[in-house]
RNA sequence: GGAGGAGUGGCAGAGCGGUUGAAUGCACCGGUCUUGAAAACCGGCAUAGUCGAGAGGCUAUCGGGGGUUCGAAUCCCUCCUCCUCCGCCA
């Protein structure tokens, strides 16, 4: 969420990022953020000086009591009655005022990063690196995931749909052991990287659901535990920032690099088709996680880190991969800068999103209340970034295309000390 | 699930209806002393909103929300969290 000051102080910045978003006729919501917040002050103001009236009253009354001047004390207490009931309508508008001005700023989404590429949906996306190298060539052997998922007995989808429904896959035998192994090898290179690893709660509360910016923009994503009014994560985003919120660090305490394993879960309403086949879409999976707390200066230092680590990954699993810059009518809600990884599936023969990697600046921080004090004790809000390092269906289902052959399905070495095999037939 | 107890500043811990935004100790920051350090001593040290050029003023905040009262950290209701005992259970 945008911080008022900031809108108002820039408001020809924000204008144009919600332009570059493909906003129209925003003049008149911005105007009336502005407007609200100036009546959000002039009310508090107004209520402030009625309470401070009623406080000195207050005390006077507690002096004349003790004087025994009980006549007295209760002719003051006929003009604080009156005050009071002056206060309640002043705190009835405030309160009114403040939520309307959440409202407004709740729906506004994070201002792009001016490298954001104009835009109005995925067709537009730049890509930042693309693959100049030859795709896979599968000769004779080109099944899709799907059917090698069968064919070798590794991921059960109609046990899953059983068991729960579509979208819940069953891993069996070499399937379920590679998750575990990619789960592992993942983990270990987050390490590496010097990210600390969690194990968050899988489920969130409102507030946590709130903090990243799942609530109000995206509910309908979600399970919702209604009887405990709880919701399951749609990636290990949401717990593992939330480990942040409320919380004042110290500028020698930044950067904070965590990474996570969690199963995701979405919902994933409306879609289904041929795109959503298989590993296409789930609505549960695994990925890892990886989450930063970055200084202001150093959040975009950190992004292109972030990038370098997940090309890392891929180039390990020897997959051909392209990196996107998303266009201001792709980018999340809450982002201000995204890079997309996709892996090039070579028996479907199309691009699969199998990392998103972003800079949120401060839009997540100023939910989350998350701030850093400087040597001063200045204190301002921390950049948060996060990205996927790596989410599991897709690369999985690359992987078994890509590497697939006639007579089995190749692991790359890097796996292999995961794995406990080299080669799944 | 049942019965009790507790939640106060970074931490520990007073206060239990009237200048208490909150004693005291520790931690932290600045200074004096010292060749340096420690100790000792002096001073500072919550958050947010708002007004002000600034000094500073005003308001709100003692787990969250609501109530009683002229006045609440202190009384009442409710929710949350933690602790103890009982029950159930991986």
């Amino acid at each position: 969420m945008l911080q008022v000051n900031f809108i108002r102080e820039n408001l020809e910045i924000v204008k144009q990022g919600l332009i570059k978003r493909g906003f129209q006729n925003i003049d008149d919501t911005l105007k009336a953020v502005l407007e609200t917040d100036d009546s959000r002050k002039k009310t508090q103001s107004e209520l402030d000086d009625l309470l401070a009236q009623s406080n000195k009253l207050a005390g006077e009354i507690g002096q004349l009591y003790k004087q025994g001047k009980k006549e007295e004390a209760e002719n003051k207490k006929i003009s604080v009655a009156k005050l009071k009931e002056a206060a309640k309508i002043l705190q009835d508008n405030l309160t009114q005022a403040k939520s309307t001005l959440e409202e407004y700023l709740l729906n506004i989404p994070n201002i792009p990063h001016r490298t954001v590429p104009q835009g109005k949906g995925e067709n537009d996306n730049e890509v930042y690196k693309a693959w100049d190298k030859a795709f896979p060539d599968l000769k004779d052997a080109k099944l899709p995931h799907w059917e090698l998922a069968k064919k070798y007995e590794l991921i059960d989808f109609e046990m899953g749909a059983k068991i729960t429904g579509a979208g819940f896959p069953l891993y069996t035998g070499k399937g379920a052991k590679l998750q575990r192994a990619l789960i592992n090898f993942f983990l270990d290179a987050a390490e590496e990287a010097g990210y600390q690893e969690v194990i968050p709660p899988h489920v969130v509360n409102e507030a946590s659901a709130r903090g990243t910016g799942q609530l109000p923009d995206k509910e309908g994503q979600m399970y919702h535990i209604q009887i405990d009014d709880l919701y399951m994560i749609p990636t290990a985003e949401v717990p593992v920032t939330n480990i942040f919120r409320d919380v004042i660090l110290h500028q020698n305490d930044l950067p904070k690099k965590l990474s996570g394993y969690t199963p995701c879960f979405r919902r994933e309403a409306g879609s289904y088709g041929a795109h959503v086949r298989g590993l296409n879409r789930l609505h549960q999976f695994d990925k890892v996680e990886i989450v930063r707390v970055e200084h202001p200066d150093k959040s975009y230092d950190a992004l292109q880190e972030m990038l370098k680590h997940v090309e890392g990954l891929l180039d390990k699993l020897e997959l051909p991969y392209r990196i996107l810059r998303l266009c201001g009518g792709d980018i999340g809600f809450t982002s201000a800068l995204t890079f997309d990884f996709e892996v090039y599936s070579a028996a479907q023969e199309r691009w699969l999103e199998v990392s998103s990697v972003s800079n949120f600046e401060t839009f997540q921080s100023n939910r989350l209340k998350l701030r850093y004090k400087n040597e001063k004790g200045k204190k301002a809000l921390a950049h948060t970034l996060n990205g996927s390092a790596l989410a599991l269906p897709r690369i999985v289902a690359a992987l078994l295309e890509n590497h697939q052959t006639t007579d089995g399905i190749n692991i790359p070495k890097a796996l292999w000390k995961y794995t406990q095999f080299e080669k799944i037939s």
